[in-house]
Order: C-alpha cells, then structure tokens, then sequence
DNA sequence: TGTCATATATGTAATTATCATATAGCATAA
DNA sequence: TTATGCTATATGATAATTACATATATGACA
C-alpha cells in the first residue's frame, strides 16, 4: 500500500538557521575563539532554533578549506580534545559580503511584509 | 588538467528569491489574477532579482496541486495563450502562515545584523 | 524567412538540508 | 564493570532545493 504524500501539508521554514550558518559562525568567532561544540550552543541559544550538529562540523571544515577560519587542537581534561577556530582576515571580508547580501535579503522580506500588511491589515488603500 | 574549484570565491546569496517565491506569489495574485510570466515580471521589478522562469512556472504547477491556487487558460490574441492563476482560501491560510515564518527569518537576521553593527561599527562596548 | 518578445514547460546537474550513524573521553549511577 | 548521559568530533546517505539548459508555441515586424 502506498500513501500520498501531502506537500501542501509540510511545515514550511522560510529561513532556515542553517542558510546563515557561516556568517552566525564568523560573528560569534569575531568576538571569541571557539570550537564546534560550544558554537552549537551559542548558535541555539542566540538564534533559539536547533542547528544540525554534523552540518556544523562539515561547515566548520569547509570554511577552514576556504580560509576563513583555522584551527588547532586544545587538550580538554573534562572530555575529548576540542578543535578550536579563529576567524581569519579572509574570514572578516567575507563576513563583511555576507552582511550586504543579508541586508538585500532583510529588505526583500520586508518589503513582502509590508506588502502584506498593507493588503490585508490596513485594507487595499493605496 | 584538472582545475581546483575554489570554493571561497562562489558569491554567496543568503536569501535567493525562489526562496520566498511561494509567499511573493500568494501575495501578488490577493491583489491580482495573473500567469506565469506576469508575475515573473512582477517578481522582477517587485524584488529586484532574476527569477528563474522554468521553477517559476514548476512551482505554479505544484501550488496548484497542493490547492493554494487555481489555474484557467485564457485566450490571448497578441500571443501564445496563457494559464491565469488566482488564489484560494486554502492559498491564504497558507499565505498566513509564511507570513509568521517569515517575520521570524526577519528577526533572525536583525539579530544577526545587529550584532555584527554593534561588533564592528560601533566598537565592542556592551 | 529570420529574429525578437511573449508564453509555457521539461530535463538534468549542482548544491544544500535533513536524518542517521559512528567514535571517543570522562563522570556518575546501577 | 557495565550502562547511561553529556560533551565532543566526524562521516554516510538521502531528500529537497536551486541553477542552468533546452524544447516548444504564437504573433509581430523587418
């Protein structure tokens, strides 16, 4: 027996955390080194949405490849050896385009809200 | 030879349109009935970006499905004949409820912003 | 008849996101 | 001493989205 699968139904997140991880990753970094774990929790405290911890560590990874972080061992007696990244001066330029790409993004949503509001709160004038 | 893509100089859009496309849509045909390449135009000179045509029209065919809008062809003398959409009360619920995620995404990247002002234009007091 | 603008549509590759699993160190409880 | 739980890093596989390319059709106009 085969089920139909509803898309109209599926929950729809128009903004996932996930699409702005790298610049999350580079501000929290610009303020102080971390590793994987810790920016795990700052990312869920600061953006209260859960992020997907193996996404993390490849996207640290990735961004250590592209030079806009880098890492290095630190010995962790409480556990297991923690990987700690710093944000690198590639890091900062590219932090600083992501940030105008996100402000283009911030007017375009709000310009759809207003449109929004203007349709359906205030009525249809002008 | 073999080329080694670099990775780091892929320019990076955080909030590409066909993202908020369902929305942009909704929110153009409560306002007026219109086809596929309407709203592409629409859509263009409304966000600013490129939207890309063959999605578009993939997208109307599944909001279609998923009963957020209907669809009837009209007779056009100056051309091809065209599929006009207009929007349902299912169209609207959904409208809605992109609306409230979208607000969220908008305070995610305020957030985001934010902090990165705080951190680099005004100085790291506070 | 050739090109351009409008108009709808499908094929497929590349990228991104989600879900699952593996491994390891230490603490603490059973 | 084994099991469970939390921290910590990492990979495998699949699902979904996005980007790029191509096909087709109608009418206007040169």
């Amino acid at each position: 027996m085969t089920t139909t699968y509803n898309d109209s139904l599926r929950p729809r997140v128009f903004g996932v955390i996930q699409r702005f991880i790298e610049p999350c990753i580079l501000l929290l970094l610009s303020k102080n080194t971390s590793h994987g774990y810790g920016l795990l929790e700052d990312l869920e405290k600061h953006c209260g949405e859960k992020v997907d911890i193996g996404n993390l560590y490849r996207t640290l990874r990735k961004m250590e490849t592209n030079g806009w972080v880098k890492s290095e061992w630190y010995g962790n007696k409480a556990g297991r050896d923690r990987r700690m990244y710093t944000i690198t001066k590639k890091g900062h330029t590219f932090l600083e385009k992501a940030v105008t790409s996100l402000t283009q993004t911030d007017n375009l949503i709000h310009r759809l809200l207003e449109g929004y509001q203007r349709t359906f709160q205030k009525g249809v004038s002008l």
